[in-house]
DNA sequence: CTGTTAGCGCTTTCAT
DNA sequence: ATGAAAGCGCTAACAG
């Protein structure tokens, strides 16, 4: 590694002029005499300055920096939203610092403290389970200081916006289709325990139970969040000799192990069984016949997210929270 | 919002003190009598004292921040990679800023650039990619004074360490799984340009030759480098009328593709047509017949970059680079 | 055990 | 058009 850093003074010095004079240059601000100017570009250039973030943030007291705290970076959901917040704050001037929480209040905690102590200009809490996870005090005196925004969830709090998927709407939207198609003995995979889970859930039931179908709340199958999970559903539900026409499933990828379960057991999909997914992922194209799924469009959460905070951020008001309506997206297992 | 922040002044106002025994209970460091740190800790607790790590930054001159690059945080081999790097820098006090580059010279030379600024601890660099940006000697000058880690690549540099995967063994180990079934008919789906596919190539290349195969540089068909490539590559294979038995596919998502390409076309896969894919990823297990694919362990080269960035920041010079060795995980496409 | 003081590198008045 | 000086919030000698 090379030698110290050079700081404004060394500049300013070597260039014959004051830090002042060196601080305008550098930030194109107030008049410079063109002379002066091109003589300090040259010492700047020469010597490969590069200012201090850390100085000018201990003045301004910001360090253009956003904290995106999510479940896992790993769930293909989140990967979407992450990379759409990161790219748009980065072209706004602002750096990301991911945080990856597994969902855990206690890591939440810390990652906030932490992210509090560096000043961030704002946090983006992405993921449905932080509407739970923000109602614990300890969490919540932690965010009232600071812009937040929550992705898929809401936050009843001055300094917060909201950007809500109409997830309850998804679901209805798969169960439609499904009853469209005359199927009566439709079943849900249900994987996880968030709001957003819940509310697919009330979606499938009250669906249901307006077309005149019995029993809705019992047509549920609990299962994990996985792959295997959608399998296992799958020979649970034909193990117990019930009858059933079709699966809506909460995840794509469930919904990928179902299909793979019921070819596996020699069911044709569409026509001995119907199929839907959710998150419109590639794990839908992947999934052969191709997977009829629900777009909840994580790029349009993370465009208005972004959109709010940085409204929130710059006091420019003009916005508030807004719900995003999912779509239908037409595979091949319906 | 609420009110301004309190200082370390501030506080110690408030307790009847001076800042350097804030700052001492603080940071437990050096000695407090008893009775003045919990007078000092009642007054912080009161007023949620929060240590600001952009000033304390001032004095060390860090922000205890490591800067991860990555291509595309959305493609789950790098989302990996990077969460394992987060979660283990996050155990040691690090956070992470997160830099999608898109594999572009000009978008990592700018992330660069601030992420000096901002003093960071160290760099990170995930994906083959960056083996062929950091020659560009724009890019070579800002990585000279900070710790970097190229995880996938080689970096001829003073500060810098490599973690190295092995993936021309890596694709011959497909290779010679194939061979040991008796296939001679076997082609290549390449689809990236990068150091790494380069080596997957020769991998290809030089185990056929090995194995007396002729034209075995010509067995190679390029494409895409998602589930459309991989689709694209098969029926062009087909059209063209050559003999095939087998395919090696550089990626798990093109293997895929060619499952799903194959499929359409009537193909019973193993029995007609094996197909092997490179990553070890979820997409190897939805796919069916799940595919046999390469485990090249993103979890392992980021536990590896982690240590390796850490020991370069710390000086505690005790690693050097080292090279991973893939692995071959047996599915039902061979 | 505690307080005083000098930076850390920069921006920002306020003079000149 | 330029410079001098204060201050951002903290740590780390150094004194007492």
């Amino acid at each position: 590694m090379e030698s110290r850093n050079m700081n404004i003074y060394d500049i300013a010095k070597e260039a014959g002029v004051s830090i002042s004079t060196v601080s305008r240059v550098l930030n194109h601000k107030g008049n410079v005499n063109p002379a002066t100017r091109e003589r300090v570009e040259e010492v700047l250039e020469r010597n490969h300055y590069t200012p201090s973030a850390i100085a000018r943030g201990m003045v301004s007291k910001s360090m253009r920096t956003v904290a995106v705290l999510t479940v896992d970076i790993r769930v293909p959901h989140y990967a979407r939203t992450a990379y759409t917040i990161e790219r748009e704050l980065s072209h706004r001037g602002y750096e990301v610092t991911l945080c990856n929480t597994g969902g855990e209040a206690e890591e939440t905690e810390k990652y906030l403290q932490t992210m509090l102590e560096k000043k961030v200009d704002g946090i983006v809490l992405v993921g449905s389970v932080f509407n739970t996870i923000c109602k614990k005090p300890e969490i919540k005196k932690l965010l009232r200081t600071v812009p937040v925004v929550l992705a898929n969830g809401k936050l009843e709090m001055a300094n917060s916006y909201s950007v809500l998927v109409d997830d309850k709407y998804g679901i209805a939207l798969a169960v439609n289709e499904l009853l469209k198609k005359g199927h009566r003995d439709i079943y849900y995979v249900k994987d996880m325990d968030t709001v957003s889970a819940r509310l697919k859930w009330e979606g499938f039931v009250d669906t249901l139970q307006h077309a005149g179908i019995a029993e809705a709340k019992k047509k549920v199958l609990h299962t994990t969040s996985d792959l295997e999970g959608g399998m296992r559903a799958v020979r649970e539900l034909i193990q117990s000799g019930k009858k059933f026409s079709a699966l809506v499933c909460g995840e794509d990828i469930t919904a990928a192990g179902a299909v793979k379960a019921l070819l596996q057991e020699g069911y044709r999909i569409p026509e001995d069984v119907a199929v839907t997914g959710y998150n419109n992922s590639e794990y839908a194209r992947i999934c052969e016949p191709t997977l009829t799924t629900i777009d909840n469009k994580p790029e349009l959460v993370a465009m208005f997210s972004v959109q709010l905070l940085t409204s929130l951020i710059e006091k420019t008001d003009a916005y508030s929270s807004c719900t995003i309506q999912p779509e239908l997206v037409a595979g091949k297992t319906v």
